[in-house]
DNA sequence: CGAGCGTTTGAAATCGGTCAACAGCAGTGG
DNA sequence: CCACTGCTGTTGACCGATTTCAAACGCTCG
């Protein structure tokens, strides 16, 4: 099902340090190089799971996007979340041992293969590690918190400011350029994760760019004034997650 | 700050079963009798917790029910939950030991102090009960997801239709009437929850009256055509949360 | 009984959605 | 190299669901 698999190593990785090796000393992270034995490559457009397949492992991005999302029977679907290197997918699998979302390439990646028993198992050996996941699992919540709140209290203007900003914020904490990349998804997939058609992100991205707040380039964009867009998005509550 | 402290005890808890000594041996049960050695009573409308105050205690609800929400600086609100007996409060504030949300009762409640340092030991020392905390987050992950998918795709209609079931379902868990209850939380709240405005909610509950498919008088609601509310919501998303 | 709040209902306004045409660009194949 | 095709994104005109504004209703509680 998967095109390629080979050795991976977190105490080498340059990933690591955003991503589950995080505040472990050398000799637990070479523990976690034991478990995180494979890594797997996807094309632009690959599942890494489906809704309704048995839990197995956890993923770290490498390189590359994904998206999770749900679907409805009629074609509506909600994306939940774009993920980024050293990032976890998949911890919506371990409440039902099923993954409860489709997982999907948004360009060529790569990513790292966590078998969730094993990794439980050193948890329990390696405190801080366990407290790592606690957290990896709560920032998760309040991350689908700010999300809800977004989907449910914001109009469109607001909801495309929100979706920059945490880009923005995301890219920033990996050392990337917070005011100018690329976005992975393209412009139905921005409306499928903020509640919105295509026509309304197309036109609010053009509002946006006429009064200078943006400049957009079809999936390349530059931020031009981010205390806009912090205005825009309700600035105190996009603030306060730490990582 | 809060109204009055008394001694409680998880191995005798009426809710126990569906709380966290869920799956745990009576000897572990008994461990977790010392952890939780206080509850706290809250009036209608009382906090339980701030957004930004330290996180130290995670919170079951012995009985009563209580909303969490999120504000923004002009007044509006998102709920994120409405949460009933045997459900866990506060573990928001996991992932950076602060409360990421506003805790506040919906009628007047009862809740046991759980201190997370000593759970979180108690957890190194009791796998199933490790396990079980993991389960916690995870579904909680799970259920914002399907709360995303409610707001950012489903119209006012299948809004509502999915809250019904979704509070059906819960009761049902709990050996109450899936078809007979009453909502704890005012229209307005209802529409917090559902990014709708409280005369949509209003309107919406006239319609389905008038539709039959319930029967509500203020605050009481009765379900006739469960089927039907099932259909609106997406029913093949509903389903698949077992617990 | 009357005050006050929460809720319901109606009419008008608005935001975002729908439908439709078109533009831009990449890939394909002559 | 350049038409042809198909896909993605943009723009405009119109439509409709939900919001807004306003008024009335009906509890509950002093």
């Amino acid at each position: 099902m998967h095109p390629l698999q080979q050795a991976a190593k977190c105490s080498t990785c340059v990933i690591g340090k955003f991503c589950l090796p995080l505040g472990l000393t050398i000799e637990e992270a070479e523990q976690i190089d034991i478990l995180v034995s494979q890594k797997l490559r996807l094309n632009k457009g690959e599942y890494l799971y489906h809704q309704g397949d048995p839990f197995i492992s956890l993923y770290s991005i490498r390189f590359g996007s994904l998206k999770t999302e749900l679907l409805l029977q009629d074609g509506r679907s909600q994306i939940i979340g774009f993920h980024l290197p050293g990032e976890i997918l998949g911890l919506d699998g371990i409440g039902n041992n099923v993954y409860q979302s489709e997982a999907i390439a948004l360009e060529d990646c790569e990513v790292c293969i966590v078998q969730f028993s094993e990794f439980e198992t050193l948890c329990q050996k390696i405190p801080s590690l366990q407290r790592h996941l606690y957290q990896l699992l709560s920032r998760e919540i309040t991350q689908d918190h700010r999300h809800l709140l977004t989907l449910g209290s914001l109009n469109a203007e607001e909801k495309l400011a929100y979706l920059f900003i945490y880009l923005s914020e995301r890219l920033a904490k990996r050392g990337l350029s917070s005011t100018e990349f690329n976005l992975a998804m393209g412009r139905e997939e921005i409306g499928d994760y903020l509640g919105l058609k295509i026509e309304t992100v197309s036109r609010i991205l053009s509002k946006f760019s006429q009064a200078g707040i943006i400049e957009v380039k079809s999936k390349h964009l530059k931020i031009l004034n981010i205390k806009e867009l912090y205005r825009l998005a309700g600035s105190e509550l996009t603030q306060p997650i730490r990582q």
